[in-house]
DNA sequence: AGCCGGCGTCACGTAATTGTAACAAATCCA
DNA sequence: TGGATTTGTTACAATTACGTGACGCCGGCT
């Protein structure tokens, strides 16, 4: 479930800063020590992203990168540099150049985070269904609109995700905690009737279609198949 | 019969890994160092493309430019135009000039492939040139101009790229998270409520037009569709 | 130097949103 | 049937989110 991220670092502290911080973010991590090992265990274990280093003892990043690109299985593995600080601003943009994206040496950790995720989230653009639709009510995750029999509603925002939820899981139940986690986060230390305000008033809000949302007793509640 | 790419960039590094990537997306590739030989072999090739590198020893990137718009056999040939950050003010000179688009570095690789495809699908220079516009409001990207009912604004450069991706984006909403990514880049350390000043400001030269721009509370910023 | 435009931050006011409590209604089970 | 449990409904206070104006910093320009 979690994804997987290789490193590919010569400097044992970095690896291990990197090891860190990827964990404590839910990835689960590889590490290789030069690049003939990042080639290997990229072949083998086809991570989500790869973080490469440019200055490896052996067969530098930029070599790995286009190895990588030369065979089918490994070519859509994204990359993500760590360049060397200190380089002239063109000389970055070359080396990044067989990389989906790069990172200047040093790097503050909220940047290399925000970098990871921005390039994972390029791959799953794709499958993300992009309107849910059911029993007339039409919800756009990216635009963040809804409409209910061509009525467009005005929730708020914790409304909306509560009907995504809902959506996105239609036709089975969805507990008060499933709920909790989902919506609210797992942060939230509230308590689960929390979840019957909003369903109520999710539901004057929903008008006709609210009888799509049915609760189910001692479960939770559920939008009908 | 594939697509034939010139890169004119002084730096071989940079030129090198141009080549790479290019030839990897199934161009062919043509290089020069300099403007006079890049120039001489756009004129001999008459490549799809120019990547066209503005700082270059003797005739700079805008020259070639100029010169190749003064003929009528390599006028139509899309340029790219390759500007380091510091060069914005150049870069409408260069515009101007004729260059289709332009890159400004750093960039990655995913970002100029895109950018390149999307100049040479626009087929002949300058006959379509990508031009965002909704709700009376139309900003040209090569141009960096925008008119709002006619009227010409005189947008600073945030306020420029802000409603540039909010434009991109129309009908999605974007979150101040992204938006900080995008407009302000990974490295911005910043309080998020910045761009909720910027959105103000953007707002107040918009005039009528700020209608367009709503706000979705909770979530971030949105223009209609 | 002095000025100025652009930018990021801050403080404050207002309005929307939210979690909780309290009570009513519904449902279940013996 | 009656008590227990679960859910619906309403009201409300605290919190949050956003708009707004102002301030100070910085870098470029004169």
């Amino acid at each position: 479930m979690s994804q997987q991220i290789l490193i590919v670092e010569d400097e044992a502290d970095i690896r291990e800063l990197l090891r860190f911080n990827l964990e404590r973010e839910g990835f689960s991590v590889l590490e290789a020590a030069d690049g003939n090992e990042g080639l290997k265990l990229a072949r083998q274990h086809l991570p989500d992203l790869m973080l490469l280093d440019v200055m490896l003892p052996g067969l530098d990043g930029f070599e790995v990168c286009r190895r990588l690109g030369a065979q089918s299985e490994t070519s859509h593995i994204p990359v993500l540099m760590l360049t060397a600080k200190g380089e002239e601003m063109d000389r970055v943009v070359g080396l990044s150049l067989g990389a989906d994206d790069y990172v200047v040496k040093p790097f503050s950790v909220r940047e290399l985070m925000l970098r990871i995720r921005a390039v994972l989230r390029r791959g799953v653009r794709s499958s993300e269904s992009p309107v849910l639709e059911r029993h007339g009510i039409r919800l756009r995750p990216e635009a963040h609109t809804v409409e209910a029999q061509g009525e467009e509603l005005l929730l708020t925002a914790t409304e909306f995700r509560l009907l995504e939820d809902l959506l996105r899981h239609a036709g089975s139940v969805r507990t008060r905690e499933q709920l909790l986690n989902k919506v609210w986060g797992y942060s939230f230390e509230g308590y689960a009737r929390t979840v019957d305000t909003h369903v109520r008033r999710l539901r004057a809000k929903l008008g006709d279609a609210a009888s799509m949302l049915e609760t189910v007793r001692g479960v939770g509640y559920r939008i009908k198949e």
